[in-house]
DNA sequence: TAATGGAACAATGAATACGTTATTGCGTAA
DNA sequence: TTACGCAATAACGTATTCATTGTTCCATTA
C-alpha cells in the first residue's frame, strides 16, 4: 500500500497556490491588491520559491499580473474584460452544448443536469440568489463535463472563474433570472432530442443575453473596474 | 532615454521557454521526449531555477508534462486530443470569425486577410505546401487579431500551436486544400459583407471539415499518437 | 525463475545566498 | 515650489545548497 489514508502531503507550491487563488475569488485580495514577492511568502508563511511558482500559475489563469520589482498585482476586471471573457464563453460553451446533444447523454448525466435546473427554479422561489448563483455555476460545469472534452472543460473553467468576481458583484442587483431558467431548460431537452443545432442556438442566445446584461449592469453602476 | 536600442536582455527563464518550445515544436524534442530538470538545465546551459520556470509554461500550455521524479515528457498527441483540440478551435474561431463581421473590419485589415488567401492560392498553384501552411496559418491568426479580443488571441493561440505538430506530419499527404481556399475566400466576404451569420457559418463548416480530415488522416496512418 | 527486501542513489521541492538593477527619496539647483 | 540627479535600498532573477523521498538495482529467498 503506497498511500495508506486520507492524508496527502501536498506540496507548498501547490498550497500556495489554493491559498492565493481563495483570497483573491473572495476578495480578501481584492482588485488592485499589490504586494511583493517576499510578501506575499510570508503571509503564506514559505520562501519565495514555491510561492513564486504559485504567483505564475495564477498570472496564467489571469487573475493576477506580476511586474518586475513590483510584485504580483490582483487584475481588476473591467467591462471590456468582461466583453472579452464572455464571447470566449459563449462560443465554447454552445460547442459544447451543442457536442453533448450530438453525442447524447445518458440518464444520469440528463438527471444531474436536470436537478441543478430544478434547484435553480427552487432558488428562484426562494429569492436566494446565492443559491440560485451556485447551481447556475453547477449546471455550466456540468454541461462542459459532459461533452468529454477535457482541454475545453479546463479552459471554460479558467474564464469562468475569471468571470466569477464581477458575477459575485453583479448577482443582487440584476433582474430576477427566469429567463436563464427557462434557457437551462430548454438545453437540456435540446440534449434529450438530441437537437444538437437547438442546444447550440438556445445555449449561444442565453449567453449572449446574458453577458449583455452584465456588462450593462456594470456600466450602470459606473464599475469602470472591480 | 531607457532603452536605447535593439538589445533588449532577455531573461533565462524567457529564454529557456522559446528554446524548449521551438525544439519541441521543430520536433528536434519529438513526443516522448524525456529529461530530467538537470539534464534539461545542463542542455540550456543555464541552473534548474530558469528551467523549472519554462517547463512550468509549457505544461500549462499543453505541450509537457511534468511528473515529479521524472522530469519532463513532451507530450504526445492522440486523434482524441486533436479532436479536443479542433473541437475547441471550431467553436473559438467561428466566434471570432463573427465578431469581426460584425463590428467590420478597415480597409487595412481587409487586405491582410485577402493578402493571406492569395498567398494561400499561389502556394496551392505552386504546389508549395509549406507555403500554403504558413499562408494559412496566416490567415487564422489574422482573423482572431482583428476581433480585437486578446484573450480569445492568445487561447487560439495555445491551441494552434498543440496543433501545429500533428499538422506538419499531415500537411504533405492531405488532399490538395483547394476547400479551404474557396472557404477562406468565402469568410472574407463575409466579413466585408458584415454578414456575421454567415461568416460564422462558414468558419465553422471549414473547421469542422478540416478537423475530421485531418482526423481521419491520422487514423488511416495508424497513428495512435505522435 | 520470479518475487521480495533493502540499501544506495538520484531527482525533486524548498530554502537560502547573491549579484544586478529599477525605484525611491533626498538634497540641491533653477 | 518644482525639477533634477544621484545614492541607498529593495526586489527580482538566478544560482546554489540541503533535506526528503521515490526509484533502481541487486542480493536473497521461496
Amino acid at each position: 500500500m503506497t498511500n495508506p489514508g486520507i492524508e496527502a502531503k501536498i506540496p507548498y507550491s501547490r498550497a500556495a497556490y489554493r491559498q492565493l487563488r481563495s483570497w483573491i475569488l473572495d476578495n480578501e485580495m481584492p482588485a488592485g491588491y499589490q504586494a511583493t514577492e517576499q510578501e506575499v511568502a510570508s503571509v503564506l508563511g514559505m520562501s519565495r520559491t514555491p510561492t513564486r511558482e504559485a504567483m505564475l500559475r495564477l498570472e496564467n489563469e489571469g487573475l493576477i499580473e506580476l511586474r518586475s520589482r513590483h510584485g504580483m498585482r490582483v487584475l481588476p476586471i473591467s467591462t471590456d474584460d468582461m466583453r472579452e471573457i464572455y464571447e470566449i464563453l459563449t462560443g465554447l460553451e454552445a460547442s459544447a452544448a451543442a457536442s453533448v446533444a450530438e453525442k447524447g447523454a445518458n440518464e444520469t448525466e440528463i438527471a444531474e443536469l436536470e436537478s441543478s435546473v430544478a434547484d435553480m427554479d427552487q432558488a428562484l422561489d426562494n429569492d436566494d440568489l446565492i443559491s440560485w448563483m451556485a447551481a447556475d455555476a453547477r449546471f455550466h460545469h456540468l454541461l462542459v463535463d459532459f461533452s468529454g472534452n477535457k482541454r475545453l472543460a479546463s479552459v471554460v473553467d479558467i474564464f469562468l472563474t475569471q468571470a466569477a468576481r464581477a458575477r459575485k458583484l453583479t448577482v443582487k442587483l440584476r433582474p430576477k433570472p427566469t429567463k436563464s431558467n427557462i434557457a437551462h431548460a430548454a438545453v437540456v431537452d435540446a440534449i434529450k432530442n438530441r437537437d444538437s443545432d437547438k442546444a447550440w442556438q438556445v445555449h449561444m442566445q442565453h449567453r449572449k443575453e446574458s453577458g449583455e446584461m452584465l456588462i450593462g449592469l456594470l456600466q450602470d453602476l459606473g464599475f469602470r473596474n472591480l
